[in-house]
Formats: structure tokens, C-alpha cells, sequence
DNA sequence: CTGAAAGCGCTTACAG
DNA sequence: CTGAAAGCGCTTACAG
């Protein structure tokens, strides 16, 4: 009496998802050959063409679609792979998931999305374990350590995106900045100005530095060039953490009180103000006009991202294009390799090139 | 000769990623036991505890995991939840996810980001039933009847986010725009503003309208105040497709040309524009300037959905607040829900309200 | 308290 | 060409 309905329950659970088994009993065939088909093994295996269009026809007929899940089990890989993110609100990082996601589908993976904050991340890593990703990729503002140490123990190969990475472990992709400071300063020298400022940030969480080296840039470009930077001509904003309410970490009045000291230097005005990012280029802009200066006409901005909002604002604002997207394919391409035999596991940095986009914020100097 | 390289090679398998076997071999115990332990069974199985201590110190040793997927199989259940999206680029939808993701987690799922074009939805859907998830929330410009039909055979629940359905199936979380209308038109008749137009668009594809009533709404709410709505004071942008290089479906030149009609209408130049989203609006302030109007001093903009530029640009926008988070957070609930007893499985749309945010680009009438 | 057995859904050698 | 067997990693009754 037991056997029975026990039985019962797991007929009707198989009818309600039809499994090789379900096939297999409904044509009177083994698993495996039904299996042997499904999986396009007829031609080796010489399986019969009429037995091939019967369990084809019955697999369709039935609504059969494989547990890519039990496969995973049996083959011992996900395609699967992880992307770690600290804060998605931010316009660039969501970017780079989408270049993720893209080159992820076109090799056959799929992508898991897992967010994480100071307190989960431990969590979400032993959550990657379980899940036997293939790989994770990374954009955290937490130290990552115990990420990498965790992965290490597992053999979970880790793409680190844009960020520093704290010591010599795995692979890290990141933007070049270089050709797009030196294509904006290129373009306002061309333009005819000399008196270049500097708007950058005083921010660092955990001991990350974020994207650090673009005042450095600057400075080497205006060096290069023979142009002098007086003191003072490099100001910084103050970020603020990064979090829903303050997507980018931009506190607005930082920014104007910083672009306020630019303006009144005493070595005088300077003619053209470079942001190191675009949130702080508009917010200068803003500033600059509340000063009574028209925007390009008696000072040139230019930025450094290429947000949807540098296409947006009035004037559309010149700016640096980081390769967000290309980041997260670059990434996606490594960690795929890794599956591979030809992976080169040497810790390591994949720089991309940054680009430039002249638009209506820059102009010609003032006589 | 044949079984003991195989068993070796087994073995090593098995010592590079732990399981039950593995730990239960360690202490010559059943895997009964140790899965008895490692699923908190142990108070309930009465495991003395000085197993129990065991049993975790060397999971802990041999840098155990627990395999989800083959969790998943044995139990039939995955927790994955996956997003299926045409246009991950356009802000709003990725906020949506943002909300989704953070719900999911909340509940004990992860969610799985798959992106859809017209040729792979059909594939994308396969893929759903293949890794088993829980349930799909979806958001996408393609007829989504095979994705229902799909899902419907599989018994995979289905919540479609700020778009119709087109048949009488599943659920639909999608925002009220109504208040957001409402306080809209509210505050620019408080500012003394008679003269509103509204810069609506022109775009349907695959017989799909996105988010068609906002115009009916202004309509309505100008009705309701007996204020005159002159033929011609609704104008119409035309939208390109959305994609990579045009995140929003915007054509700057058809929104310059809508504002371009509506400030030369012959029945006299509006004095407040209320726009159907944030990208129109900021396009039509530019197209005010241009024209050599100051907003809010000569004329008021209004926009829709509060993204990010609203509160970038120079003035910042005046706008109502889309609750796309909540719209991703109420469609993870709705499906969690799907899969408990009280699941009410009738076809239904679960409104969230919109807000309205006064900014800069809104003003008192002129005179 | 613990172990042997059966099973989730799938696949791959290995016999015949 | 096809089937019986073994196994991926996990878990749950069921005996003792």
C-alpha cells in the first residue's frame, strides 16, 4: 500500500516534467539511446533515423527541455559566470555588466548578477563556490583579499575590473587613461589654452585607491607640453560613499566649492577646467555659469567617461570615453580562456585604450 | 588494469573538490551522517555532538562547498530567478534590475540577467526551462506570446514589468503614472502656468505602445482643471530603436523640432512644457535656449522618470519619479509568491505609484 | 545515533 | 544499433 501511491506521485510529477526516462519508457527504449540522440550523438552511436525522429517527435510532443542543471552535476561545469558588483547604480559599472552579459551569451555562458556589500561578501563568495561558477568577475570597493583568498583555496579563476588589485594575483582589466588625457589636452592646447586646471577627488575606501592615476596624467601631459600648472591649480572634490541615494558618490557642493577656488586662483583664471570625471565636469559647468562665465565661450570643460548625460546637458559636454562595455568583454574573454588549456595564469593587467569626443563645452580660449 | 587508474583518477577529482563522499571517507562515516550535520539535521537525528564537531572541522579542512546545483537537481527547486531584457542600456530598465537584484537576494535568490533581441528570444526562453528557474521577470520590445506560450506549457511563472500583456496571462507590475500627471500639472497650475503643451512621441513596435497614457493623463488633468488644451499644443518626438548607440531610443533632432512647433503654435507660445520623459525634456530645454528663451524664467520644463541627468543638468529638472526599483523589487515578490500555497495565479497588473520632484526648470508664469 | 538503499536527471563507457 | 550498469553530488526515508 505504500509502494503504490508513492509511485503514483512520481508518475504524475514526470508527466508534469518530462524527463530521458519519460521519453524513454514512452518508446519503449533504454536512456541512453534516447540520450544518444538528444545530445546529436545518433551518427556516431548509428542509431537508427526512424528511432531518431520517434524520440524527437515524442521529446517535442511531451515539452522535454534538458536540466541543464543535472548536466552541469554529471559534467562538472556551470557555464556560469559570476559578476560581482559593489554598486550597479553607477552608471559605468552598469555598463560594463552589459558588455559582460554580451560576450558571456556569445560563448555560451550565462550571467549571474550577485551584489555585495561590506557585510555580504563573504557570503556571496561561499554562494559562488556552491554554485560551482566557471568564474567570477569583480568590481568591489571592499577590499577584495578575502575574495581572491577564498577563490584561491577553490580554484575559481577571478577577473578583477577596473581596481586595483592587492597583490599579485590574477587578472585584472582596466582602462588605460592615458590616450584620453592626453587627446583632451591635445584638444584645449589646440584650442589655444595655457591655463589648464585640474578637478579631481580625494577618495579612498578600504585603501583602494579608485581610479587614481588620471590627476598624475594630467600633470604629465601639461609637463610634456612645456605648460606650467601653478599651484593650487589642481582641486578636489570630496566623494561621498556610493550608495542608491548618491549613485555616482558626487557631493554637488564639493564640486562647486572646488571649481569656485579654480576660478578665483590668484594666478588668475584659468581658461579650461578638466574633470576627472563627467558628474564633476557638469556640476562645474553649473558653477561656472553661477560665476557669470558663459560655457565654452569664456572657460572650456571637458570631462572623463562619457556618461549619458555628457550627451544630454547643455552644453553636451567634451569628454575622455572610457571603454566600460569593452571592460566587462575584455573580462568575460579572460575568464573563458582560464577555462581553457592555453590560459596563461600569470598575474597580470589587460589595459584598454581610452578614447576622446570633442562636443560643445570646449571652444576656442579667450583673447 | 582498467579500474585502478580510473579509480585513481577519481580520487584526485575528489581531493581537488570535496564532497559528502570525500568527508565522510575522512572520518569512515556514512554520507548519511555527514549530510545530516551539514544540513542542520543534526539536533533532529540526534548525531552526537562530538560527530558534529567533527564532521564540520574537516568540511572546513578540505575546503568544502556544498554543491547548489546538485541541491537543485535532488530537490527540484533552483532559487535562480532570471531577467530576461531587450535594452539593459536604457537607465530605467537597469534600475528596474537593481531593484530585482536586491530583492531576490533578500529572498534567498539569485538572479540570472539574460538579454533578448528578436533572434534570440525564442532561444532565451529554451534556456529558462533548461536551468530550471524558479521564474522569469521580463521586460522586452518583442511580442512576448511565445514567451508566454513557452512558459505556459512549462509552468514557469512569469511577471512582465512596465509593459502590456497582450493576452489575459500572468502578472504585470508596471507604474501609475497618474499621480505623477497629476502633481505635475498641479504644480504648474500653482505657479499660475494656463498655457501647458505636452511633448509626447511617436512609437510603437510590433504592435507593443510603451507607456502610451501619459499624454491621455495630462489630457485628462487639463480637463479636470477646465483648462484649454489647443489643437497642436501636443507635439510628437519620433524614437529610433533603442540600442547600444542610442540608449534611449532618442532622435535629438524630431524632440527640437516638436519643441520648435510648439513655441511658434499660432494659438500663442506655451509657457510650460511638460515632456513625457527626462531625455525629451532636457532635449526640449535646449531647443527653448536656442530659440532664446531662459527656462524657467520664460518658460517651465517638465519631465518624466527622474534619472540621473535630471539632477546634472543646468537647471536640473523638474520631474515625476518613476519607482523603477520598486518596480524590480515588486516583480521578484510577486514571483516568490508564485511558487507559495497562497499564490493568487489570476491574470492581473499591480500598480506602483509614480512621484513628482520640483527642481529647477520649473518656475512661476511669466506675466 | 548510524548505515545501506533508493533516487533526482543526466550521461558515458562497455557489452552484446 | 541498443540496453544494463555505473556514476556526478546530494538527500531522504527506512532499518537497525
Amino acid at each position: 500500500m505504500t509502494g503504490k501511491p508513492i509511485t503514483e506521485a512520481r508518475k504524475e510529477a514526470r508527466a508534469a516534467r518530462p524527463t530521458v526516462t519519460t521519453i524513454a519508457e514512452h518508446l519503449g527504449l533504454s536512456r541512453s539511446t534516447v540520450t544518444g540522440v538528444l545530445t546529436g550523438r545518433a551518427a556516431e552511436l548509428r542509431i537508427r533515423p526512424e528511432t531518431q525522429r520517434r524520440v524527437l517527435e515524442v521529446a517535442q510532443e511531451l515539452g522535454y527541455h534538458p536540466n541543464a542543471l543535472a548536466r552541469s552535476v554529471r559534467s562538472g561545469k556551470s557555464h556560469m559566470i559570476g559578476y560581482l558588483v559593489n554598486d550597479p547604480h553607477y552608471e559605468p559599472y552598469w555598463n560594463t555588466i552589459i558588455g559582460a552579459l554580451a560576450e558571456a551569451e556569445a560563448s555560451g555562458f550565462t550571467l549571474k548578477l550577485l551584489s555585495v556589500d561590506s557585510r555580504t561578501l563573504g557570503q556571496r563568495v561561499e554562494q559562488c563556490m556552491q554554485l560551482r561558477l566557471a568564474g567570477v568577475i569583480a568590481r568591489v570597493t571592499q577590499d577584495p583579499r578575502s575574495l581572491f583568498e577564498a577563490a584561491d583555496r577553490a580554484a575559481l579563476p577571478v577577473v578583477m575590473v577596473d581596481q586595483d588589485v592587492p597583490r599579485p594575483f590574477g587578472v585584472r582589466v582596466a582602462a588605460d587613461d592615458s590616450f584620453g588625457c592626453r587627446a583632451a589636452v591635445s584638444h584645449l592646447v589646440g584650442l589655444g589654452h595655457r591655463r589648464i586646471a585640474f578637478l579631481s577627488h580625494g577618495f579612498d575606501a578600504a585603501g583602494i585607491t579608485l581610479i587614481p592615476e588620471r590627476e598624475r596624467l594630467f600633470l604629465e601631459e601639461m609637463a610634456a607640453r612645456g605648460l606650467e600648472v601653478p599651484p593650487g591649480y589642481v582641486a578636489r572634490e570630496t566623494m561621498l560613499v556610493y550608495g542608491p541615494e548618491t549613485a555616482d558618490g558626487l557631493d554637488p557642493s564639493t564640486v562647486a566649492a572646488a571649481t569656485d577656488s579654480l576660478l578665483s586662483h590668484p594666478a588668475g583664471r584659468p581658461t579650461a577646467l578638466f574633470c576627472w570625471r563627467d558628474e564633476t565636469a557638469l556640476i562645474a559647468i553649473r558653477a561656472c555659469r553661477r560665476a557669470g562665465l558663459r560655457v565654452p565661450e569664456d572657460i572650456s570643460v571637458v570631462g572623463f567617461s562619457d556618461i549619458r548625460a555628457a550627451q544630454l546637458s547643455d552644453p553636451t559636454l567634451t569628454t575622455c570615453r572610457s571603454p566600460w562595455e569593452e571592460m566587462g568583454r575584455t573580462a568575460v574573454r579572460q575568464l573563458v580562456q582560464a577555462l581553457e588549456a592555453d590560459f596563461d595564469p600569470s598575474p597580470r593587467t589587460v589595459l584598454l585604450p581610452s578614447g576622446f569626443v570633442a562636443r560643445e563645452s570646449s571652444g576656442p580660449a579667450p583673447a
